[in-house]
DNA sequence: GTCTATACTTTGATAGAC
DNA sequence: GTCTATCAAAGTATAGAC
């Protein structure tokens, strides 16, 4: 870890701040005036740090708040005591923060991505290799699973957009229905992939 | 339907626009000025026609797309054998639509409900009346085909969850991968809810 | 109703003093 | 490295001639 990155350094608290806003505005909603301002940091030292202006710190957030993402996804799955658990704790949990942020705090990458998709090459890369190593990070834990390579990607490339539409979906209609609904249509094929693992190398 | 909106109409040309727009860069990222200029239309119609102006627009269109998009998905399952395949047709057939747009043209409404949800009360209300209006629509499909109420509203909450986070996916990536992976577990689903419907009620 | 010109604000970005 | 002042451009919105 960059030893720089201390907490309460200038360059961190702009990076937090950014990843705050960028969930909930969005990349074009959010300004970087609003941004040094939620960052107590002078405007300058933005453009000292990330040279690149916008685009630079963008590109840094999400691969910041995707790193944490499955740090965080990561930890639920491991302290859950088999996997299916872990897909509705993850659901669950999503719930919870979604309705303790009044609906402002979902996934901290997707509206960024579908806001700079058809617009910002390397923003849209940067989202692309973050949702890339959440697929590969599910799959991984499906294989050791038992769970067949082809079946085991596309298992948790189907969670991910569960989760990912549910996500629209609430904030769009302030309600978690939908975190509840996906939840339980992930579990279920999550147990309809290991119900073909041959019994003997089943972990469930 | 109203009479006024005859095809090449100033204000149906201003709709037209700003549907497309917002499917490729969002609320935020689309200005009034690029919508008259893509519109072929004087900057001054616009607040004639849109005397609330940008947000009035902003949810008429997202009314408009909301509208047009489950037309669209109703075609498309009354044209299918089955419901099963209704559900093939429409992830398969999305996926068409991106690859043939560069991957601009997915979900006519998911950006802005993901930019608005925290912003403007009114639009966000827009979007979610438009999801609501989709999740019914599927829901009563289900039903028709013996699928029980709730199972069927949490079964369409799932489907709409899964395309939409198959869109941020797939434009992210620039692959129609993960569509390909939503439609099979939206498939899947779709035939383990069938199973338990009984026999002589079951419309596969 | 159509269209032009313009007012006002905010945006991302830069220069340069300290 | 920190911080202030300012720029040019783009944003929404309005006024008013035709």
């Amino acid at each position: 870890m960059d030893p720089n990155l201390k907490p309460g350094n200038t360059k961190m608290r702009i990076l937090d701040a950014t990843a705050e806003l960028f969930m909930r505005y969005g990349y074009t909603g959010t300004g970087l005036k609003q941004i040094v301002a939620d960052a107590n940091a002078p405007f300058g030292s933005l453009y000292h740090h990330f040279p690149g202006g916008k685009q630079e710190l963008g590109v840094e957030v999400i691969h910041r708040s995707g790193a944490m993402y499955l740090e965080l996804v990561t930890a639920v799955f491991d302290a859950a005591p088999d996997i299916v658990s872990g897909v509705h704790d993850c659901f669950d949990g999503a719930a919870e923060v979604l309705r303790a942020t009044d609906y402002a705090d979902a996934c901290p990458i997707e509206t960024v991505a579908l806001e700079v998709a058809s617009t910002n090459e390397p923003l849209r890369q940067a989202t692309a290799e973050v949702f890339e190593s959440w697929i590969e990070g599910a799959a991984e834990r499906f294989r050791t699973a038992g769970i067949g390579d082809r079946t085991a990607r596309e298992l948790s490339i189907s969670l991910i957009a569960l989760l990912e539409g549910a996500f629209v979906l609430c904030r769009a209609t302030r309600t978690t229905e939908a975190l509840g609904a996906a939840g339980k249509t992930a579990a279920a094929a999550v147990e309809a992939a290991l119900r073909h693992v041959a019994p003997e190398s089943a972990q469930p």
